[in-house]
DNA sequence: GTTACCTGTCACATAAACGTCACGATGCGG
DNA sequence: CCGCATCGTGACGTTTATGTGACAGGTAAC
């Protein structure tokens, strides 16, 4: 989950540190020593997280947190606050205005990270995954369980992924390098053929619960999960 | 969110200022001017939070958020502190002793709300006090214990949240760092294996009782809690 | 103090999953 | 019916995730 971050600290030697920490993490930053720059910076492009200086020259962090707050589109981008002091005062303004959380110096760096990690986890998108039934298939993915017939099925990471992405978008052809796009991720570099390798493991797992093909091949295009059976041929 | 709110402030004219503006928030309000009047109420009404004056005639403050944090039914109700003097040695002494936050004569009203509402959001999340029982294995919150199989069996602190949360929301696959979030809390720090550590110990605690693996692992997932056991199907 | 937990972290062991290949099987166009 | 392209399959070495035992620091009870 990198994100981009926008960091607003005055203190050169302070964001140099924290941009680098935060690049090393993942994250791309953009960076602003005042409140009026992050301004401009904000309003061409949004940042998915503000890091956010509690005294800055000019125009305080806590206004700009406010602005931020009352535009429509930057209303639902988190704040976390840091303050020099650990005082109470600022760290109810900062909450109250609705900074999601706030970090005193000094702070070490793997802190810092894993505060991100947990107010960015907190925005995203609760996607409450519903589960997926199919052709006598069925998959959850808050269980994380598939079941072919009422059987339990046990799938690899890879399979069962495979296996969503396929219900969930069933009696379309999706190519091999569509799948790995949309199941491994289109950063990783593997070989076409080793998708045929995971329908193969797919197959062998849901097969024996189940008689019918639901993973098909398309021949020169790649694979389908449909439940309209085209041609079943065994022995 | 609206709290039931217990007041502990022996000045009349500050009590009701106080009383004042947390009804006007929306909050319900129990008073009492001494320690030994706040105990008596505790013990028949369990308030959402308590905000104690630091200096009281008789039984001092200190020692009434003592008392609450060594009974058990008690222990988790939040404390604001008042206080009149703003010494870093009372500040300490109240938080050692539990203190959720410490607020300092004079404040305003709106600070005060702003604070309880941050540390109510805070503790929140609370689970149900209710006892769960699922697959041969029973836990009691109130009774702080756990029997499997019938057996009794010792579990630290953290072995229990964990189990109280996994049973709480059983079937469910839970993440590392969402597991760090619900049973260690949102703003501690420790590394995701840690979670591993804690598995590991709840089921050499539970198992020589059991004879199902009951904390199961979703490889590249997580953990999940399941009376439906996943069996290893090989070709 | 001393003792007996409990905790978080590490290094290492173990096991599962992964990606790749070689080869055989199958389908299709000519 | 042939030949080529495509796909299925089993095996294998490697990578990655999780299990496990040990350890040092911390805390509370005694």
């Amino acid at each position: 989950m990198p994100a981009n971050i926008l960091l607003v600290e005055d203190e050169p030697a302070i964001q140099e540190l924290i941009a680098a920490n935060l690049t090393r993490a993942g994250h791309t930053v953009m960076r602003a020593s005042d409140a009026e720059t992050a301004q401009r910076i904000v309003r061409e492009a949004l940042p998915d997280l503000v890091l956010l200086d509690w005294m800055l020259p000019g125009m305080s962090g806590v206004e700009f947190a406010r602005r931020l707050r009352a535009d429509e589109r930057t209303r639902g981008i988190p704040i976390i606050m840091l303050t020099a002091r650990s005082e109470e005062q600022d760290k109810v303004m900062g909450l109250d205005i609705g900074a999601d959380d706030y970090i005193t110096k000094p702070f070490s760096p793997r802190e810092l990270v894993a505060r991100i990690k947990a107010v960015l986890r907190r925005r995203a998108p609760q996607a409450t995954e519903d589960a997926v039934e199919l052709g006598g298939l069925r998959l959850d993915p808050a269980t994380h369980r598939v079941t072919a017939a009422g059987e339990l099925v046990n799938l690899g990471p890879t399979e069962f992924r495979l296996l969503h992405f396929l219900m969930t978008h069933a009696e379309r052809v999706h190519s091999r390098s569509q799948l790995l796009d949309q199941v491994w991720g289109d950063h990783v570099f593997v070989e076409e053929r080793t998708v045929d390798v995971h329908i193969r493991r797919l197959r062998s797992a849901l097969e024996p619960s189940l008689h019918d093909r639901l993973v098909q091949t398309v021949r020169g295009s790649g694979y389908r999960f449909s439940t309209e059976i085209t041609e079943m041929v065994n022995n």
